[in-house]
This record gives C-alpha cells, sequence and structure tokens, in this order.
DNA sequence: CTCAGCCTAACGACCGGTCGGTAAAAAATA
DNA sequence: TATTTTTTACCGACCGGTCGTTAGGCTGAG
C-alpha cells in the first residue's frame, strides 16, 4: 500500500456502498485500511471530507468521459445514442462510486452539496440540449425535455443499484438494450426511416 | 392527535424522506411527535421496527394498487399501460414513503430484508410477465424481460425523487409521458399498427 | 536533525434503549 | 352505583456504548 490516501478513498468506496456513509464508522475505515482511525486525519480533514472528495472525482470523470463520447459521434441521433452508451458503461464500470454518489449526498455540508449539485445540473444540461437539438430536427418526438432528461440518466444510473460483476450479461449487452429502448422511447412512432409510409 | 401511533409514523416519514433513517434520532422523532423519545417504545419496539412498519404498510399497499389496476385493462399494451400509469401515480402521490422504501432497505435486520425485497420481488415479477406476454404476442419487440422490468420500474420509481408536488406538471400529465416512453421503448420499432407497411 | 506518517489515549456529544413511576381512563367487582 | 383493580399512554432520569475528532508522542527515512 504506497499510497495510504489512496487505499483509505477506495477502502470508503467499498464500504459506502455496501454499509451507507453513516452506517460507516472512521474506524471502519481504518481497520479497513489497516491503520488506526485517528490516522485518517492525517490525510484528510473529516469524514465529509473524504466522502465529498470521492463525488467530486466521481462527477468529474463522469463529466469528462460524457464529453470525449460526444466528439465521435456524427449527427443528433448517433451522438444521444454515444452519450447513453458512454453514460451506461460508466456508471456500470464504477458501480460502487456512482451508487454512492446517487444515495450519499445528504452527507454533504451545505456548501459541498451546491458544488456536486451543480456539476450533476451541467451534466444533465448536456442530455437536455440533446434531446431539444432532436426535437428541434424531427429525429425524436415532440417530448417534454425536463422530465426525458431525468428518465434517461436514472433509467442508465439504476444499473448501479442491481448490476453484478460477472452476472448474465456483458457491460456492453445491458448497454446495448438501454440504448435501443431509449432511442425508441424518443423517438415514439415518429419513425424517420427511409422509405417509411 | 388522536391515534398517536399513526402520528409518530407519520413523523418519521417526513424526517426519514428529509434526513435519512441514520441521521434521525428517536429524539428527533419524539420531538416531532409532540412527546419525549421513551414514549416512542410504547408504540414501536425498536427504531427499526419503526422503519419496517413503514416499508411494510407500502409495499402492500403498492402491491394492491397494482392488482387493481390490472383487472380494469383488456390486453398486454392496455394492461402494462395500466400497471405504468398505476406504478407512477403510486410513487408520486406517496412520494415519501416510496422515496425511503428505495432507499432505506439497509436499515432493516436480515430477516425483515428478507419480507420486503420478496414482496418487492413479487412485485417485479407481475411486470415481467406483461413483457412476456407482450413479446410473445408480438405486442413488444423481443427484448430481455428482467432487464427491460428494473427499467420500467426505477423508471417510474426515480419520478419520487424529483417530483415536487404544485410542480410544474400534473401526476397525470407525468403518468402520461413515462406511460408513452415505456410503451415505445417496449415496441422499439415494432410497430403493429394497422395499415402500417 | 527534521518531519512525514503513523501511533496511543482520551474527549465531549450523542446514540438507541431501559428503568421505575404516574395520572387518568377503563374494566371488574361488590 | 360505589369501589377497587387493571390498563393505557406517557414522563424524567439514566445507562452502556459508539461516534467523530483532537492532542500529543513515537519512529524511521532522508
Amino acid at each position: 500500500m504506497a499510497d495510504m490516501k489512496a487505499t483509505i478513498k477506495s477502502v470508503s468506496i467499498d464500504l459506502f456502498f455496501k454499509k451507507g456513509y453513516f452506517a460507516t464508522s472512521i474506524s471502519d475505515i481504518a481497520g479497513g485500511s489497516g491503520i488506526q482511525k485517528a490516522s485518517i486525519y492525517y490525510h484528510y480533514a473529516s469524514k465529509e471530507d473524504l466522502l465529498f472528495h470521492i463525488l467530486k472525482s466521481t462527477m468529474d470523470d463522469l463529466t469528462t468521459t460524457l464529453k470525449q463520447c460526444l466528439v465521435k459521434g456524427t449527427g443528433t441521433e448517433q451522438r444521444m445514442r454515444a452519450a447513453v452508451r458512454g453514460h451506461v458503461r460508466f456508471h456500470l464500470e464504477r458501480q460502487k462510486e456512482n451508487f454512492i454518489a446517487n444515495s450519499e449526498l445528504r452527507g454533504l455540508t451545505a456548501e459541498h452539496y451546491r458544488s456536486i449539485t451543480q456539476k450533476r445540473d451541467e451534466y444533465e444540461l448536456i442530455f437536455q440540449d440533446l434531446i431539444r437539438q432532436g426535437a428541434e430536427q424531427g429525429v425524436f418526438a415532440d417530448v417534454d425535455v425536463k422530465i426525458l432528461s431525468y428518465a434517461i440518466l436514472t433509467l442508465c444510473t439504476a444499473g448501479a443499484t442491481w448490476y453484478k460483476p460477472n452476472g448474465r450479461l456483458t457491460v456492453d449487452e445491458i448497454a446495448d438494450i438501454y440504448e435501443n429502448f431509449i432511442i425508441s422511447g424518443l423517438k415514439q412512432g415518429n419513425l424517420n426511416f427511409p422509405g417509411n409510409c
């Protein structure tokens, strides 16, 4: 364990995921990290500070990943497909952190809470813009942008709730299913197939 | 406040929803109910018992509501529409309880946890049967039943996360949006419109 | 000799839960 | 009806234990 600060963070992610933030004690984290609980405070200012570090890095990485996915696609539908796929992949591959990011926001101070929800809102905006563009171009049906964006994101995010690595389906197979389901839902029978009646 | 037991339950739902189960103390609940914390234990055996009562009644009412919705519809698509609508309505109208039921299961003892998740699994089975029937009848596309059932349920359930009473949309308007989105996603372009090419 | 990185020890606050007791209502008895 | 007994619904005080956090000391590498 060269980097104890990273070890503590990793152990915390495991424990917060398994037992929840409030049910996890500093002693638990210290025990899992192989040090005494007082030593935690050499690396992190407080328990809340530790939570904030986890949530902040997760949200930053999530946004970075999405932007990388978006530059590849051409056209609104392909960009939406890439966005959904990227969102699903990130949430399944980094399941624990994302689960925490969606269930433990109440553990943050008011200031940190605002910081994280602001990042989340900016992330949502990207999806809302995609939906709006698609509707204007006739690619998607004329749907309620806000509600649909919540729907899409919570849908994929929920994967982090039940996903089991080494389960029946691979990450890519799950991403396929979600991608098709969401695109179909966005089109709502408003299909622009070439040669459609 | 004639029925103190019901008052305690109601106050607990409010507090568990706002602050979370572990962050809510018995003193908080007692204060909100206008009694001393020792008196809580006259009505409920423990804090966990209180949580269990909330979750149990919520799950029972949810299943009852769904079954009532299903007897009305004729045909798989109509029954699925009724099921989705009922699920959404229940989750928005009893937002707090449902939010707790989906976020505080870790507060339960092992035995109570099994009891609640069993109820949840039985509920999910109803949706899975609907999807399977629809696929066999060609009404829905040949989709992955399990993943899609999770998708549908988490989608509607997530409404309890962000829904604000007296917000921009009514419960019925939100139900409409979800209903169309989900049915479109289940059909996946596999549309059986009379007269379709 | 310094100091990062960890330790032991202890702090006050608060937790869920239990205790004996009590006033008032309800039920049983006379 | 009058009296006694039991039950209901609550209270204030307190318990053992755990929590997050802090103070201060030890140690080995540079």
